[in-house]
RNA sequence: GGCGAGGUAGCUCAGCUGGUCAGAGCGCGUGAUUCAUAAUCACGAGGUCGGCGGUUCAAGCCCGCCUCUCGCUACCA
């Protein structure tokens, strides 16, 4: 049961940076070779992607940067849409979500879901900017953070302790626009009932799915059970798709809602038939993802989709875990990364290393480790030794005897045939891990048919036979050469520049995928170019420049971290009076139940036994702290966590890795004494 | 704390519905070899399959508890 056509899409790179190795090992690398797959077996295939250009991280980084968000993506959408194409990603089409097709697509797919009453439309309060007369995303308000006193919290997430924050809970919330105070008010927007979808999601992915890979069909699952929540579709800002209904100015469509609508609108950009590839139930359609995207690509997108009615669903979505660098999360900003267009320019004509490397290390189950010594090794042990040597053997042994032409097969030893079965094996053991996204194992498999190429030239040894038995070096190299010519094309998806070249010295065009295998593909008598080396060795001093830029990075991190947090505006002693600090000591303390990091304690202040929940259970033992004496805030206003009345704060002195001290008196102090 | 994914030879990973499942590549050791970018080929070294219980005639593979890593989520006055 062929499907008629594969639509395959690549998710959307965020343009606010450029391409790094994980989004390439996790996403890029395999799509392309899926794709190449595809075209080589002659199927009806459009790959498409594009950069994702809107949300709100796009404009506040225009803002830091001076630029329009139209600049900022301009830039991206350039830097990394070049670099796929040096790389060798075989888009059909890498388009934009800024565009104007994308504007009209997103468009009228809000308006017929807006228009049949598929969505349902909330009022809430959030903060409003009064002077810039605008609602303010969670991006766009700072503020102090309540939980590491951190004054430039955003308000979604503070940077310095981590922590994922709620706009309304930072302390002196500012507008980042205007510097205004922001203040509550009310605003309505559209929500995408995604509760009323779940029975169906349900049956089609717990049930129509369970081929799914672990890790996707595994978070679909948490999510379906864990119960579904309406999700907005529209945000009060100026950067994006405007909500196509009267009288929603100043809302634009959820970044998320409009994102996975471009891989629509890149295909109706790419081509006429868009419908065919989007509309009819003979397209397999396939999302290739990192794991942060599983939700939206197997729960939301196909809600959308779903709810539109007109549209197919993917078939799979295999979502590759994350890649780390040397040992630590890549991070883009901490520029703990390697990136894509600057490998390029440093590896030039290196390309199929990289994409090796990303292959053969992908992070296909769990989450990798990307190493500059791996990198090497694989380059000289497994591409350089296996591959290149073997293609270099043949070649320079061709010449060597019969001047770079194909000599003819004159007698088959029973080894020959051995040999020319396994050779016909491959092909099948190549397909079959494709075809199930299994692209490392297929690689192997594939290295297989070079590593059968240097077995069979060890065995025969036709140096040792050229003197006595040139008819037999005649057939043991032809032989030798049908390996390499099959090489040519099982090579193709994985390492496609090599394969260029591989080509261009085999004298040969790109050959069918049928042939992978075949004794017969090169004619004899067929001549043959110079050899040159497919892959040069890769020295330890290019490995160590590697490293040694990271660990600069790292030292850069590291002043970056420890810098002292500014100094807060001045306060008047009326206003230090206020708080009431005292020497309290310890009296109980357990640890809160269902919580991570909360101490429920109950202290002597004094003035009485109070409890207080702190959050320091992640750094010491009930046990330990008992009876110690601790500085505390006895007058803040008390508070309800997790069903605890806290009454009082714990002051802790904070390290840089978040590691908590307290602040207690060098020597016993009478509980109660002020502290002042 | 909840949920999800992982913890298999020095490293990176395979092991499908339980019974040749204890494997591959790289690294390492020994030997062979010289056509080849000191590349190749053969052989080997053995990891109590994270830990403890349990089910079974039989368990990396099933169940329970524990532990470590990663992700999502809750919590941090």
């Amino acid at each position: 049961m062929e499907p008629k056509r594969y639509l395959i899409t690549a998710a959307l790179p965020y343009a606010n940076g450029p391409v790094h190795i994980g989004h390439l090992a996790g996403v890029y690398v395999p799509a392309d070779i899926y794709v190449r797959y595809l075209r080589m077996r002659g199927r009806d295939v459009k790959f498409i992607c594009g950069s994702d250009e809107h949300g709100v991280p796009i404009t506040i980084k225009a803002r830091n940067e001076g630029l329009t968000p139209q600049q900022v993506v301009d830039k991206y959408h350039s830097i990394i849409k070049d670099a796929f194409q040096r790389f060798g990603i075989s888009f059909d089409i890498y388009s934009r979500t800024s565009n104007k097709t994308h504007h009209e697509t997103a468009s009228q797919f809000f308006r017929k879901l807006d228009d049949e009453g598929k969505f349902v439309e909330q009022t809430t309060e959030q903060y409003f900017d009064p002077e810039a007369k605008q609602f303010l995303a969670d991006r766009y308000i700072t503020g102090t953070c309540p939980k590491c006193g951190n004054e430039s919290a955003y308000g979604d997430q503070c940077e310095k302790c981590g922590s994922t924050l709620n706009a309304t809970d930072l302390i002196n919330p500012k507008s980042t626009i205007s510097g205004a105070k922001p203040e509550l008010k009310e605003t309505s927007h559209w929500y995408l009932p995604l509760d009323q979808y779940e029975p169906w999601l349900r049956q089609w992915i717990l049930e129509e799915h369970k081929e799914w890979k672990s890790n996707v069909y595994g978070q679909c699952k948490s999510w379906i059970d864990g119960g579904l929540q309406p999700r907005a579709v529209s945000r009060d800002l100026d950067w994006g798709v405007p909500v196509p209904v009267d009288g929603a100015t100043g809302k634009v469509l959820y970044v998320w809602f409009d994102a996975p609508i471009g891989y629509i609108s890149a295909t109706k950009e790419l081509t006429p038939d868009w419908e065919k590839y989007w509309k009819d139930k003979e397209t397999k359609l396939v999302h290739f993802i990192g794991k942060d995207n599983i939700v939206f690509h197997c729960i939301i997108f196909p809600a959308m989709l779903k709810a539109e009615g007109s549209f197919i669903l993917p078939e799979n979505v295999p979502a590759n875990e994350f890649l780390n660098l040397e040992g630590d999360k890549i991070s883009t900003s901490r520029n703990w990364a390697v990136w894509l267009h600057e490998y390029l320019d440093t590896f030039k004509g290196q390309e199929d290393v990289l994409r090796y490397v990303l292959t053969a290390n992908a992070p296909e189950t769990k989450d990798n480790d990307f190493t500059w010594a791996d990198f090497q090794a694989r380059n000289n042990n497994e591409l350089l030794a296996v591959f290149g040597n073997f293609v270099n053997r043949a070649l320079v042994l061709t010449h060597k005897y019969f001047e770079g032409v194909v000599p003819p097969v004159l007698a088959l030893s029973d080894y020959d045939k051995e040999v020319m079965q396994e050779m016909s094996e491959v092909r099948e053991k190549v397909e079959k891990p494709i075809e199930s996204y299994r692209f490392r194992e297929a690689l192997q498999e594939a290295m297989n048919l070079a590593r059968l190429g240097n077995k069979y030239l060890a065995e025969t040894e036709p140096w040792k036979l050229w003197k006595t038995e040139p008819d037999r070096v005649a057939t043991i190299l032809n032989l030798s050469l049908q390996i390499t010519a099959g090489l040519t094309i099982v090579m193709e998806p994985f390492l496609p520049f090599s394969v260029v070249k591989l080509r261009d010295m085999l004298n040969i065009k790109a050959l069918d995928w049928t042939l992978i295998g075949q004794a017969d593909i090169l004619a004899v008598g067929h001549k043959i170019n110079q050899p040159e080396l497919l892959f040069v060795k890769i020295e330890d001093s290019v490995v160590e420049t590697q490293l040694e830029r990271l660990k600069n990075i790292k030292n850069e991190n590291l002043i970056k971290n420890a810098t002292v947090a500014e100094q807060l505006p001045n306060i008047s002693y009326d206003d230090f009076t206020k708080m009431d600090i005292r020497v309290g000591k310890i009296l109980q303390a357990e640890k809160v139940a269902k919580t991570k990091k909360l101490m429920k304690l109950l202290i002597d202040t004094g003035v009485d036994q109070r409890t207080v929940v702190s959050g320091i259970a992640e750094y010491f033992e009930p046990a330990d702290i008992i009876g110690k004496q601790v500085s505390m805030l006895i007058n803040l206003e008390p508070r309800e966590i997790k069903g605890i009345m806290s009454q009082g704060m714990i002051l802790m002195a904070e390290n840089a890795d978040g590691s908590l001290t307290f602040v207690s008196p060098q020597a016993e102090v009478k509980s109660g004494s002020v502290i002042k």
